[in-house]
DNA sequence: TTGTATGCGTTATCAG
DNA sequence: CTGATAACGCATACAA
C-alpha cells in the first residue's frame, strides 16, 4: 500500500503539502493541488486511518458489547446501531459476551487498548464500579449504574402494566410472567413490578417466573413452561418478557393441545420482527428500537464530542394486538 | 491514559525495557521486570494497540460485510464468527450492506483504511473486478469470485436436490421453488438448478419464482405469495431458499386456509434458530452455520499467515424433517 | 504558498 | 542486562 510520501514523491512537493490537500487546510495553489490529486489517483492512495487514529487520539470506533447479535432483538439493535454510526462516520467493534462475566471483562479491557471513543453496553454481568473506572463515554441499555452513566431504557414499567391489565381486560383469571432473573438489577425488572402492582389491584391470581437459561436452550425453555402449565393447568394467561420466550410458550401450549387465545392468551415484548411473521402472529409490547439504537449513537457521540447529555432516557412502548390475545 | 514513558518514568527504567518486558523479549533481570510490572500495576498500564498496529503493521481486526445482521442467518453468522476470531486474537469490524452496491464499496475502501487484517465477504453486490483489486485476504461466502479467491458454499445443488425430492416422494404434485434474483450469480443458484432437474426427472410440473424484494418487506413477500397461490391453487409443494421466505409462506397459507402439511407442504433452508421455534416447525435444509463460520475465519487466518489454503469449499448440508411436509 | 521538524505510542536495531 | 535512536504513517506548529 502506498503512503503519504509515495504520493508526494510522484507529485514532487512534500508531506506536508500532500496532508494539507487533504484535509483542506491552509492553502495552496490551484496546480500543485491538482498534481497532488492526480498522484493519488495515480497510485490509488487511501490515506492510513491508523496512522491518523495514533496522532489525533481519536479512532472513529465505537465499541458494542451485547449478550449475541444472534438474539433478534439485538440483532436488530446492532443493525440500526451499526447505520447510525456510520451515518455519523464511526465504525463498529462488535463484541458477542454470551453473558459471560470473564468474557465482559476481556471485551471491555481489549476495547480500551484499542482506543476505542466510546462503548455502548447491552451486557452488564460486571459489578457497578468496573463501569464506574471505565474512563470513557459510555452508554448502557436498560441498566442504571450511576448518576453519570447513561442509560436507555424502555419504559419497562409501562409495558409492564400495559401487558398485565390487557391479559385481565381479555377476561384471563389466572397469570404468570416469565422474566429474566430479578437479582441482575435491571430496569426491565420494573415489568415485573408492574404486573405484581395490577394483578393484585384487580385482584387476579398471578405468578411470576425467573430464569436465567439462555435464551438458545428452547429444551430447557419447552421444560421449564411446560412445569409451569403442569403445576398450574388454570393459568389462562402469560406475558413473557421476550418475544422469543413466547414463541416458546406458544409452542409448548399448542403441544399441550392448549387453544390460543381462546384456553391461553399470551403476550410478548420487543416486538421483533418474528413476532409478526409467526404463526399465531404475536400480540407484544413494542419497543422503539430503531429509535433506541439511534438514541444510543447519538449520546455516545455527544459526549465523545463533550457536550451534555440527560443520563436517565426513557422510551414508549406500545401495545401492538395481534393474534395470540 | 497512560503511556508507556509513564511506565518507564515510574519504573525508573527506559521505555526499552518496558517494552521488553511486555513482550517477553530478550534478558531482563527480575528485579527490573517487577519494577515494571510493579508500575504497571500502579498506572493502570495497557498498552495501545492503535501504536502497536501502526508498527507492526497489522491491526488484529477482520472486516465483515453481510447484507444485514437482522437477518437470523446472517445474525447466527456472525454471533459464529465473531466468536471464533476472537478464540484467535481477531475482532470484527462489522459492516451491514443492505445489498447498496455503493455502500458495499465505501465499506471495502473504509475496511482498507483501517487497515483490517482480511475481508469476510457475505454480500456481493460488486462486479468482479473490484474484489479481485482488492490486495487484501479475503474470503466469500456463497459466490465464485475467481480461482483466487476461497469461497464458502453448502452444497447448494444437494441442498435443492434433496428438498425436491422430498416434496415430490412425500406426494407433491405440483411445487414451486421461490429464491433470490438468479442473475447475482450466486452459487445458491444451484438450488433451482436442481430443483428444475429433479422435478423434470420425475416429471412433475413446476414453477420457479425469482424475487429481490428485501427479506424484511413481509408485506410484499406476502403479495407475492398470495399471487402465485391464486393464480396456482393447485401448489401442493414449496421450496423456500430461506427460512424467513418460508416463515411467509406459512403465514399466508394459513391466512388461505391451507392446512399446512396436508394440502401444502413448506420446506425452507437454512435452519435457522427460529425454524424449529415457529408453529408448525419448519422442515429445512439444515446448512452447517457454525462451521461455516470457523472455517471462513479459519481461510482468513491462514491466508493472513501467508499459509495455503483451498479455494473451494462446499460443506454438507442436511434435510431436517419437522412438522411442514 | 510550501517546506522542516517534531510528536502520537510502540517496537526493533544496535551499542554499550 | 539496559539504553539511545530510528521508524511505522500522518498532521501540525513554525519557518521560509
Amino acid at each position: 500500500m502506498s503512503t503519504i510520501k509515495d504520493v508526494a514523491k510522484i507529485a514532487g512537493v512534500t508531506v506536508t503539502t500532500v496532508s494539507r490537500v487533504l484535509n483542506n487546510r491552509g492553502y495552496i495553489s490551484e496546480s500543485t493541488r491538482k498534481k497532488v490529486y492526480q498522484a493519488m489517483e495515480d497510485l490509488n492512495y487511501q490515506p492510513n486511518e491508523i496512522a491518523r487514529s495514533l496522532y489525533r487520539k481519536k479512532s472513529n470506533i465505537i465499541g458494542l458489547i451485547i449478550p449475541t447479535v444472534a438474539h433478534p432483538f439485538f440483532g436488530e439493535l446492532t443493525n440500526y446501531i451499526e447505520y447510525y454510526a456510520y451515518e455519523n462516520g464511526y465504525k463498529i467493534l462488535l463484541c458477542n459476551s454470551h453473558l459471560d462475566k470473564v468474557k465482559e471483562k476481556e471485551y471491555v479491557d481489549m476495547l480500551k487498548s484499542h482506543k476505542v471513543d466510546g462503548i455502548i453496553m447491552g451486557s452488564h454481568t460486571l459489578e457497578v464500579e468496573a463501569y464506574l473506572n471505565l474512563d470513557l463515554p459510555i452508554v448502557t441499555f436498560d441498566r442504571f449504574i450511576s448518576e453519570s452513566i447513561p442509560f436507555i431504557s424502555s419504559d419497562n414499567y409501562e409495558g409492564g402494566r400495559l401487558a398485565t391489565d390487557f391479559l385481565i381486560n381479555k377476561g384471563c383469571k389466572k397469570i404468570a410472567h416469565i422474566c429474566g432473573n430479578l437479582k441482575l438489577n435491571l430496569l426491565s425488572n420494573k415489568r415485573n413490578e408492574a404486573f405484581i402492582v395490577e394483578a393484585n389491584k384487580r385482584n387476579i391470581e398471578h405468578i411470576t417466573v425467573q430464569t436465567d437459561i439462555d435464551v438458545f436452550e428452547s429444551e430447557q425453555y419447552e421444560k421449564l413452561v411446560h412445569k409451569l402449565l403442569r403445576e398450574h393447568d388454570d393459568i389462562d394467561g402469560i406475558f413473557c418478557s421476550s418475544d422469543i420466550l413466547a414463541a416458546n410458550v406458544i409452542k409448548v401450549s399448542t403441544q399441550l393441545g392448549k387453544s390460543i387465545p381462546e384456553e391461553i392468551k399470551i403476550i410478548g415484548y420487543d416486538d421483533v420482527w418474528e413476532s409478526s411473521m409467526i404463526v399465531p402472529q404475536l400480540t407484544t409490547i413494542q419497543q422503539p428500537i430503531e429509535e433506541m439504537s439511534r438514541l444510543a449513537v447519538e449520546l455516545i457521540i455527544k459526549q465523545i464530542n463533550g457536550e451534555s447529555i440527560s443520563t436517565k432516557n426513557f422510551l414508549p412502548v406500545t401495545l401492538i394486538e395481534r393474534q395470540t390475545t
